[in-house]
DNA sequence: CCGGAACCTTGTTG
DNA sequence: ACAACAAGGTTCC
């Protein structure tokens, strides 16, 4: 049982961009658009001209509205980054790579799997975990998983997760589902705490770095400034950005025999985040997006291929 | 606080 | 063919 509905857009977004873009790991192409598992639902989505066709799967509500922050004044925040002409030169050549509004549980646990990891095993896990631990929903594509329950991981065994492909990983998100149930956190009150409060908190969790934790808090817990730091975006900015940086961390950055430091990371997203504002995920999202053609080193090393 | 090594696994590189 | 390396880092010492 479904329901199928239709949005008129009024406002620019690239479904398949946003989607593939490695803020989330939860959807994969199906037919001419795409499938994926969130909260009670599953669902699958349509891109034509100007407008998203979507079936929800399951029962559950889902808002394509909230989920791809339509909400957001889009021109408001183009004009708020805009003034930094790589970033603006970005944005014209592909609008409607869009910051996504994410459920907090299910985003912190992808970000989790993401460390040390790349995009395409990261999906396969993902789908692995639910199908391991989700609740199973009929589609006309077949039976699909929903993603798992903070409860339903906090029960599994390490071996269960061993089994998914996890990894070294397995421990991480076992302690941190378990973490989570014991009450230490409740990850919905943290929408409505300020940036620092919500990285420190994060930070308190088992798995959960610095960027793992600007990730969640970016794209899941409304903190729009937030400027996740990984090594695309450490490229970019010694590339690109080295004015901004200054002498010192510029040649911390540069060297990448060396992994940041808690306390550089931390003075180099205060930098960015003073540099681009209160939108500031958004400008990091366009430069991690385009950043593997405005790297030499992505450049060089693709072009053999 | 800093530096460095280890870490599961898969796909690519030389 | 096959060792070495990278992949949206974090933890432990």
């Amino acid at each position: 049982m479904y329901r199928t509905d239709s949005l008129a857009l009024n406002t620019p977004l690239n479904l398949g961009v946003t989607l593939s873009s490695a803020q989330t790991f939860q959807w994969v192409r199906r037919g001419r658009g795409w499938i994926g598992a969130t909260g009670d639902s599953v669902v699958y989505l349509l891109q034509t001209q100007n407008t998203v066709l979507f079936r929800v799967y399951g029962g559950g509500e889902w808002d394509p509205v909230s989920y791809f922050r339509l909400d957001d004044d889009y021109p408001t925040i183009i004009r708020s980054i805009g003034f930094d002409p790589i970033v603006r030169r970005l944005i014209n050549s592909q609008p409607g790579l869009r910051v996504t509004r994410q459920d907090p549980w299910e985003c912190l646990l992808m970000f989790v799997l993401s460390t040390n990891n790349n995009y395409k095993r990261i999906v396969k896990m993902t789908l692995n975990v639910n199908r391991a631990f989700g609740k199973k929903v009929k589609t006309e594509f077949g039976v699909v998983h929903l993603f798992p329950t903070l409860e339903s991981l906090s029960a599994a065994s390490l071996q269960e997760l061993v089994g998914c492909g996890l990894g070294y990983r397995s421990k991480y998100v076992l302690e941190l589902a378990r973490a989570l149930r014991e009450g230490g956190v409740d990850l919905g009150r943290l929408r409505g705490k300020p940036y620092e409060e919500v990285r420190s908190t994060l930070l308190g969790l088992p798995g959960v770095g610095p960027k793992v934790a600007d990730c969640v808090s970016l794209f899941s817990l409304e903190k729009l400034e937030s400027f996740p730091i990984d090594t695309w975006i450490r490229r970019v900015l010694a590339e690109l950005y080295p004015h901004l940086l200054g002498e010192h961390l510029y040649r911390v950055l540069k060297d990448e025999s060396k992994s940041l430091g808690v306390s550089v990371y931390r003075a180099i997203s205060q930098k960015m985040r003073n540099y681009f504002g209160v939108y500031a995920g958004y400008a990091q999202n366009q430069l991690y997006y385009h950043s593997k053609k405005l790297i030499k080193k992505g450049f060089t090393r693709r072009s053999k291929s």
